[in-house]
DNA sequence: TGTACATCAGTGAACGCGCGTTCACTGATGTAC
DNA sequence: TGTACATCAGTGAACGCGCGTTCACTGATGTAC
């Protein structure tokens, strides 16, 4: 005998679930009809209004659930301890592989960041400005590019996660079984991550000097441009 | 009196542009129907199909329009000829600038980019590929960076392109009038950029040795775990 | 230049269909006594 | 423990509507002589 409640959780979980498989045979989230997501929840149209007001608010549900698979998988790389030498390779593996493994939900992700409503633009880029958050925690926390502003630590963890999240379409799209252009991503992917973190190593003592001269530049082309 | 083939060209246009008008006004691409965009073009929803097949193949037309219109960016670019002192910011202002002339196609992209058929996908991709292409030339031909590879030159221009790229739909976002938070966006896109400059010009030195020992720690990790 | 005919972009009506949402309902689970 | 009632997740039928696509058409532009 299962309880009511459970029950109700069940089939809101079928809808979700519903929703993120027809998003993973292609459809665009913001294209399915909620009679065809009840229909893949196994549950007639009308029930789907026990659970949600209307596609929105699934979606809304949908990026929590995301929410929750990013936090799971910081918890995992933490766990694992990554070493010093092979940290970022193994980050980027790590992600490779959670793409992989949750194709859907990071699908419905890509999606949303450039394509669902407002609110859930939003709500998706909070989840990933998030992740930024805590991967530059942890950089302070091991001492790792001390001499790095507050603000451009932040700079620098939206680029690498933007960097690592850009490939995400691109691994999704690749045909089954084709471990080599996975491999090929992986490592252009670490590849450009290193880059950055090359940049960053030498971030504060070239890049004001740099700056300035950009800047100085900058203004002197503005102000002959009004002249 | 206008001649036949040009009243066709007429209407084809205004199929695109009312394609273009429902997006910019906050649908997705995926989730217009034929109707909405003929009636946007002015035309009965029949008269669609004396232009295109449906609506991805007029989708297929705009990312056409999308690519002349980078075409044309660059081109402008390199007319206005850069001074090296203020190229990264030169550049990102004047990304920025387009985006906020050509709301609608750059909307477009975002969504198409992760959003579209397959087709389209690849479209996009292949558009901004070419893009990232004609970076790597101009920074070949500036004799700048002349110590990196073919390969790693690619990936330096995918990074690049995909950071800028990148903050599109933020831009897009930004209530109108918000000259300062277009300018914040500005400045951490210029740094971002800066910073992945920074990190290439070391890229040829430092890389290596940190490549070869990244590599071998990854080596000894597989081997630990097949054990 | 004038006439007779061909082409074809756009029209307007009609079709069957899936859509979101409503309604009154059923029957199993939960609760009060 | 047993009974009577309340709750509420899910049902099934119905609605009006916009959808993509078809058809026969109109009338202006273009062409052949």
């Amino acid at each position: 005998m299962v309880s009511q409640v459970d029950r109700k959780l069940i089939t809101r979980k079928a809808l979700m679930d519903g929703a993120l498989a027809l998003v993973a045979e292609g459809s665009h989230y913001s294209s399915l009809s909620l009679r065809e997501v009840a229909k893949r929840g196994g549950v007639v149209p009308n029930a789907f209004y026990r659970h949600f007001k209307d596609l929105d608010e699934l979606g809304l549900a949908l990026a929590d659930e995301f929410g929750l698979l990013l936090r799971l998988i910081m918890r995992q790389a933490r766990l694992q301890g990554l070493a010093a030498d092979s940290m970022i390779s193994d980050s980027v593996n790590f992600y490779v592989e959670y793409v992989q493994k949750e194709p859907a939900l990071f699908r419905f992700m890509a999606q949303s960041i450039t394509g669902g409503s407002p609110a859930m633009r939003e709500a998706m880029r909070n989840e990933l400005g998030h992740f930024a958050n805590e991967m530059v925690t942890d950089l302070n926390r091991l001492g790792i590019l001390p001499n790095i502003s507050g603000t451009d630590m932040n700079m620098l963890g939206h680029l690498a996660i933007q960097t690592v999240f850009g490939n995400t379409t691109e691994i999704l799209d690749l045909p089954e079984n084709s471990a080599n252009m996975i491999e090929a991503i992986r490592e252009r992917c670490t590849k450009q991550v290193r880059l950055i973190f090359l940049g960053a190593s030498d971030w504060d003592a070239k890049s004001e000097k740099q700056q300035k001269l950009d800047a100085k530049a900058n203004r002197k082309k503005k102000k002959s441009k009004t002249e």
